[in-house]
RNA sequence: GGGGACGUAGCUCAGUUGGUUAGAGCGCUGCCCUGUCACGGCAGAGGUCGCGGGUUCGAGCCCCGUCGUCCCCGCCA
């Protein structure tokens, strides 16, 4: 193939296909530099090849070709260093053109790329750009390695339907209307959850699947309508049971992309989560929260007017170095603006410092300490001078921050946290990109929630799904009846970089816990046998305790690929508003097969 | 559903305070060229300034609406 001819080669006949990545004329000599997803070779034809001269004469980027001829070293100074295959050029002696190709709008062979609607559009030319092409190639390998090493542990892959049955919680459906049965509805799988469960019950023991997944939600750069799951469910398991396979199967994922990871990885609670990182999957490649709520006095919250009782916060950014007035300033404004009249401020710790006042000064001295102790234990023994910190506080009587809990100010300064990160990273190559474990901080986040208040409707509902095992001790303290919002759930997510991989959970395998949970979600016994009644009864006969995870294949080849959105992944994505440009997808259909399906369009916009 | 950015030649983009015939680079077409590799030289073609309306003597530029792409919030058990 095109990219796979070296020195050694010199002397041999080739035939090489492949497609014209660029073509220099000289009049009397005309290279061709032949490209396939191998890689991109020069062939040269001289006039005195007639035939051959004049077809490459003819030739256009993006032809499909064949060439006849023979491997030659390249001489002194005629070599190109910056290829694979710059020692060798094919010498000519036959040509064929065997498609010609129009002037495509953009060049494949061109680093500049073209605006996305333009790539969807003409998506089979986007593809044959070399950086796609590895995308894909990366895809392939990475999904083979957890393929391989998954049945390398007993693992059976098994396959569940993509028709199968609405359920109403969670994401909206994607529903196929049903020709047979008039007025009923099939919907597409928004995961395999209640097959692999059913497969456990079956006896399989260990299922898993490169599993299809839809669900009908608003898209993001890391959310496409459909995207692929590497699910996976065992019978018998510990929690570290699935967590050493699922670090087992990333470990492989990502040896095939050359890293070598060093599992375990860090564990952490929701609560610490929430706590350190201000958000369920922490980014934990900028320093963690650091809390000065014991720091700040009574008395002190009193004479610089801080909220008693409520955490007071900093944020440190490394690497940042010494940021001029201005610079502070426009940071200090900023601050201000991401949090508008939230009722938390910052606190300028170098005035604090320079204030006359022992006891200001003493404070300041207490923070940066404090600061310090996680930026060294972040990074060793950074240099503080060259950091940048900023201290949020809870202003006194903002009569909106008597309604917010401390997970509030968490959250809020987390997010704050996110966006100086992303901010400095840029600038100052906070995230530097080595290439190496280093560069890919994994963590498992468990116990979290079972159950999530809905402010809209009103009710608690499952922060994971309701086939969640809840905490044997949350279950005997009666916690699911009288304190919902203190349940936790067997439910745990795998972090990379600020990105939930995945998320699983021990499951519920005895039909009265599951009842009750359907109970607790306000589901009467009646509802839960209608939507479930099959499960409930598979639960009766003999089911292992069971549990699994599932893990999103299309991030984990985003992040290894150094992409920042799912489409530079998936070979056909759709755009933010669900279509797919090339095949211009969705469409009305003809009224015949409405009538069919026993539907009728009852308004058009 | 809400907020933001963008939309000018095939592609990437510039276009001043609203003022004559809307520009550049790449690509494309023709001719020349035997050592290029982002080849080079000469000549040339190519525009519904996303679309619709308005203001104005005059709109790529101002106003209103609309469509499309991207990012974020909501949403995503």
């Amino acid at each position: 193939m095109c990219g796979e001819l070296r020195a050694e080669n010199a002397g041999q006949d080739v035939v090489l296909m492949g497609w014209v990545n660029r073509r220099r004329d000289h009049g009397g000599l005309i290279f061709l530099d032949l490209r396939d997803r191998s890689g991109i070779t020069q062939v040269v034809v001289d006039e005195k090849v007639t035939a051959a001269h004049a077809k490459a004469d003819a030739a256009r980027p993006e032809y499909v070709v064949a060439v006849k001829g023979r491997v030659r070293r390249r001489g002194e100074g005629l070599q190109n260093p910056n290829m694979p295959t710059g020692e060798i050029e094919v010498v000519a002696s036959e040509l064929l053109l065997l498609n010609e190709a129009k002037t495509p709008p953009f060049s494949p062979a061109e680093d500049a790329i073209a605006n996305e609607e333009v790539r969807l559009k003409y998506r089979y030319l986007d593809l044959r750009r070399t950086e796609m092409q590895a995308n894909f190639a990366l895809r392939s390998r990475v999904a083979m390695a957890i393929r391989n090493y998954l049945v390398g542990e007993g693992f059976l892959e098994i396959e569940t339907p993509f028709m199968t049955r609405s359920t109403p919680e969670g994401a909206r459906d994607y529903l196929v209307p049903s020709r047979i049965h008039a007025g009923s509805f099939y919907a597409l799988p928004q995961s395999p959850q209640i097959f692999k469960q059913i497969l456990m019950v079956s006896g399989f023991d260990r299922y898993f699947q490169i599993a299809r997944c839809f669900r009908d939600e608003d898209l993001r750069a890391d959310r496409q309508p459909e995207f692929t799951q590497i699910d996976l469910e065992m019978s018998f398991p510990q929690m570290d049971t699935i967590f050493r396979v699922a670090e087992g199967f990333l470990t492989a994922a990502f040896d095939a992309a050359g890293i070598q990871l060093a599992p375990p990885f860090v564990r952490m609670t929701y609560d610490e989560a929430i706590h350190n990182y201000g958000i369920d999957k922490p980014d934990m490649r900028l320093p963690a929260m650091v809390d000065l709520s014991d720091v700040l006095t009574q008395q002190l919250r009193e004479t610089l007017k801080i909220e008693q009782g409520l955490p007071v916060l900093a944020l440190v950014i490394p690497k940042t170095g010494r940021l001029s007035g201005t610079a502070r300033k426009a940071l200090q404004s900023e601050v201000r603006h991401h949090f508008g009249d939230t009722g938390l401020d910052s606190l300028d710790l170098d005035r604090l410092a320079m204030s006359p006042n022992q006891v200001f000064q003493l404070l300041a001295g207490q923070i940066v300490s404090r600061v310090h102790l996680e930026l060294e234990r972040f990074c060793g023994d950074e240099d503080l001078t060259d950091a940048t910190v900023i201290v949020v506080t809870p202003k006194l009587g903002t009569p909106a921050l008597w309604n917010y809990d401390p997970q509030w100010i968490y959250k809020r300064v987390g997010a704050l946290r996110l966006e100086l990160g992303a901010k400095f990273a840029d600038k100052h190559k906070l995230f530097e990109q080595t290439h190496t474990a280093a560069d890919f901080k994994f963590a498992w986040v468990t116990d979290f929630p079972m159950y999530e208040w809905n402010e809209e409707t009103k009710t608690w509902d499952a922060a994971h799904h309701p086939f969640t095992s809840p905490h044997e001790d949350d279950i005997r303290a009666g916690r699911l009846t009288n304190d919902k919002g203190a349940v936790r759930a067997l439910a745990y997510d795998v972090v990379l970089n600020g990105t939930e991989l995945g998320s699983g959970s021990i499951r519920i395998h005895r039909k009265d816990v599951q009842a009750e949970i359907f109970r607790s979600l306000g589901m009467t016994d009646a509802e839960a046998h209608e939507r479930f009644g099959f499960f409930l009864d598979a639960l009766e006969y003999g089911t292992p305790p069971h549990g699994g995870i599932a893990l999103g294949l299309d991030r984990i080849v985003m992040i290894l690929a150094g992409a920042t959105s799912l489409r530079e992944v998936i070979a056909f994505p759709k755009t933010a508003k669900a279509i797919d440009l090339m095949v211009d997808a969705p469409t009305p259909v003809s009224d015949l097969q409405l009538r069919d399906l026993h539907l009728r369009i009852a308004t058009r916009s």
